[in-house]
DNA sequence: CGGTACGTTTAGTTTAAATTAAACAAAATA
DNA sequence: TATTTTGTTTAATTTAAACTAAACGTACCG
C-alpha cells in the first residue's frame, strides 16, 4: 500500500487531484464506453483524461490524476497510441514523454473505423471462411440434410457480411 | 457433480456430444465475437450453438452441448431473447421450452442495431449532455482558460455526435 | 564511470464478472 | 395433495484479466 489512504469513499475510481467535476465525467465516460467496447476501462479513462487536458500529461501525471501505476498508464498509452486516439509529444527540453488526445473529429473516427470496426470486420470474415472449409472437411461424416441446412445458414452469413461490406464505403466517405 | 467426465481435454470449452467440427467452431466464433463487444462469452456461445442446430433445442440440450449449467442457459437464453436474436417456441405437447435462432439476416441487423448500437448511443448522448450542464456548475471555481478549452472540446464532441447521428438513419436505410 | 530519472516488462496479486450449485417457485400430472 | 419436471434466483465459487510492485534496461548528466 501507498502514502495515506485518508477516505474510503463508495465510488470505485477516486480521482486523486483537484480535476473539476467535468473531467472527472469525462474520465468514467470514457471509461465505460471503453469497456462496453471491450477493452479496459482504464484505457478509456486515460483518453477522457486526455481529452479535456489543458496541456500535454506526462506518464506520472497521468498515474497520479487516477491513480493507477506507472505500469498500467505504460500499456495503456502504448494500447492508445497503436490505435492512434493518442500521441506522445516531446516537450522542449524535457526528458519524459508527454500525451495528448488526438482531437480531430476525421482523425479520431478514422482511427476508430480502421483499428477496430476494420480489424474485427476482418476477423470475421476469415472466421467465417475456415468455417465454410471446414464444413468441406465434414461433409464425409455427416448427414446430408444436416450438411445442406449448415450450409444454407453459413450462406446467410456470408450474404449478410457482403451486405455489410457495402456499407463499409459509405461509412468511410462519411468520416474521411 | 453431474455424469461422467470422461477425458480432461486441454481445450478450454470442451463440447461435450459429437457436434460436427463446423459447429464447434461456430460456437467459438460467436463466442469471442460476444467478448470483443462487452457480453459474456457464454452469450455468444449459445447463438452460435443455435445458429447452426438443425432442431430447436432446449435449455438442457443446450447445457449438455456447451457444457455450462442450467443457470447460465437460464440467464443467457433470456439475454438473447431480450435482444431479440433467439425466440423460445413451444414444441406440441412439450413441456419445456425450445430455443431458436433468429435467421432472417434483416431482423438480425436490425436487433443488434436497436439493442446494442442505439442504445449506446444514447447513453452516450446523455453523457455528453450531462457533461455540458456540469461545465455550466463548474465555471464559477474554474479558470476561465480552462473553461473555454474545455468548451470547445465538448463543442467537438457534439459535433461529432451528429455527424454519426446522420448516418444512423442511412445504416437503418441500409439494414431493414 | 556512478548516479538518477524514465519507461517497459513480467511475475504475482487483486478485482470484477461469469459461472455454478443449490434453494426456490411454478406448473403439470396423476 | 404429493410428485415430477422445468425454469429462475441467489449466495458462493471460480476464472479471466486488469493491475501493481518490483526488477530490469536504457539514456542522460555530473
Amino acid at each position: 500500500m501507498i502514502a495515506e489512504n485518508s477516505s474510503q469513499s463508495d465510488s470505485p475510481n477516486v480521482v486523486s487531484k483537484s480535476l473539476p467535476q467535468v473531467r472527472l465525467e469525462m474520465v468514467d465516460t470514457f471509461g465505460r464506453l471503453a469497456k462496453a467496447m471491450g477493452f479496459a476501462r482504464s484505457i478509456g479513462e486515460i483518453y477522457g483524461l486526455l481529452y479535456l487536458a489543458p496541456a500535454p500529461m506526462s506518464a506520472q501525471e497521468i498515474g497520479e490524476a487516477l491513480s493507477i501505476s506507472k505500469g498500467s498508464v505504460s500499456t495503456g498509452t502504448r494500447q492508445l497510441i497503436t490505435f492512434g486516439f493518442v500521441h506522445k509529444v516531446w516537450l522542449q527540453k524535457e526528458r519524459k514523454d508527454y500525451f495528448v488526445a488526438e482531437l480531430e473529429l476525421g482523425d479520431l473516427a478514422r482511427a476508430a473505423y480502421d483499428n477496430i470496426f476494420k480489424v474485427r470486420a476482418q476477423l470475421a470474415d476469415r472466421s467465417l471462411t475456415g468455417m465454410v472449409e471446414t464444413l468441406g472437411d465434414d461433409k464425409p461424416d455427416m448427414d446430408p440434410e444436416e450438411h445442406a441446412l449448415i450450409e444454407e445458414r453459413l450462406k446467410r452469413l456470408v450474404k449478410m457480411q457482403r451486405r455489410a461490406k457495402q456499407l463499409m464505403p459509405l461509412i468511410e466517405r462519411f468520416i474521411k
